[in-house]
DNA sequence: GGAAGGAGAGAACGAGCATTCTCTCCATCG
DNA sequence: CGATGGAGAGAATGCTCGTTCTCTCCTTCC
């Protein structure tokens, strides 16, 4: 027998893999069994119902992405240079066969309005890339509407390199990043921190 | 007997108000009929399956979206006002009491994956509003790449509305496209046609 | 008036699916 | 060795839903 653990991950793997790929309802339980090679008899022990995997999935896959966001920008010399590094790693990943958009988007918009669960998951994840990008914007020295409006273009880009399937949005939205972060003044609440800038 | 125009117009109707504003596969026939009041038989005459009706919602959506939106637009004096204006009407769509974001960026969330037709009727909308803003950024005497930047920046503003249930992304939005605007070099292959400007 | 045809209401059918149950088997422990 | 208990496979259950069918009734046309 494989350990809980295992078993756990395996499922995971295999729910991701399809609710990501194929949409959340277009998947039943039994097909989640198959790919996991894990019992129904166990899945349900681990993940009571299929509405306790479906948040087990998106909490799983928000921390995951929102790490990888964070480890590729956060590798940049200067605040600047994380901003438009964001974009860059939206653009690697619009290039992933498996690309299919965002998962919190699409659920929300499958499932947010009969699932109060999965419309807060979605909102506190939009919530904390906003949030990440605040905190980037600040970093640079740049007021906080910045951050929003970078917010707004990676969101945007993000649905149409779905939709279009292409990966050019990202250029696109990078192009427009970078001159709404020439024209943002210094923010004036807070000192820029004294971070080098080549 | 109600006349078949009658008939269609009340079914799409009840589609429209139910599959957005409860996902479509949330929403099955038997309940388009109770709201329409049109019997089963006839729904069926009219759109032979559930598909079809999907394809009719979708459609008919998308030209009524795009004629509203440039009904408003249209109606400003220069094209930056125009562009401007854009970002007015989706704050005042954000308002509706029924918004629950972009009926094709949901639909393709929800059936891309597992219907081509579906994903290739939110790829031509999305296309379409693209069109649109380059247009209105061609008659501004912009570059093209700032339509694709003002389209990137509706689409996340319509995303985070959505989700975020706030009209405040339009506000955000049409603050990041002043910039661009502003920002933006008049366009060197077109000349700027002789619409007057205040 | 009477036959015919179409309309509506809703039952019926068949598939899909979330969830549970059964049965068999194997490992462990006395 | 034999009993116990948990594991897996997958059948069973009950519900939902897309689609079709039946039955009754009304209208229309001769």
């Amino acid at each position: 027998m494989i350990s809980p653990e295992t078993a756990e991950l395996r499922i995971l793997d295999a729910a991701e893999t399809l609710f990501y790929g194929r949409g959340i309802q277009a998947v039943g339980m039994d097909e989640i069994r198959s790919a996991s090679g894990v019992s129904l008899k166990r899945l349900y022990q681990l993940f009571p119902s299929k509405g306790e995997l479906i948040q087990a999935y998106l909490r799983r896959r928000d921390v995951r992405w929102r790490q990888k966001l964070a480890a590729y920008a956060d590798s940049q010399a200067t605040p600047e240079e994380s901003i438009l590094a964001v974009f860059d790693w939206l653009h690697e990943w619009f290039g992933e066969p498996d690309f299919r958009g965002c998962a919190f988007s699409n659920s929300f918009g499958e499932l947010g309005a009969t699932s109060s669960a999965v419309a807060e998951t979605a909102r506190a994840h939009k919530e904390a890339f906003f949030r990440y990008l605040a905190e980037l914007t600040a970093a640079a020295g740049k007021p906080a509407s910045l951050g929003d409006h970078l917010a707004l273009l990676a969101e945007g880009a993000i649905t149409t390199a779905a939709i279009t399937g292409s990966a050019e949005p990202a250029h696109q939205a990078k192009a427009a990043a970078r001159v709404l972060l020439e024209a943002a003044p210094p923010s004036p609440s807070r000192a820029q921190p004294s971070r080098s800038r080549a």
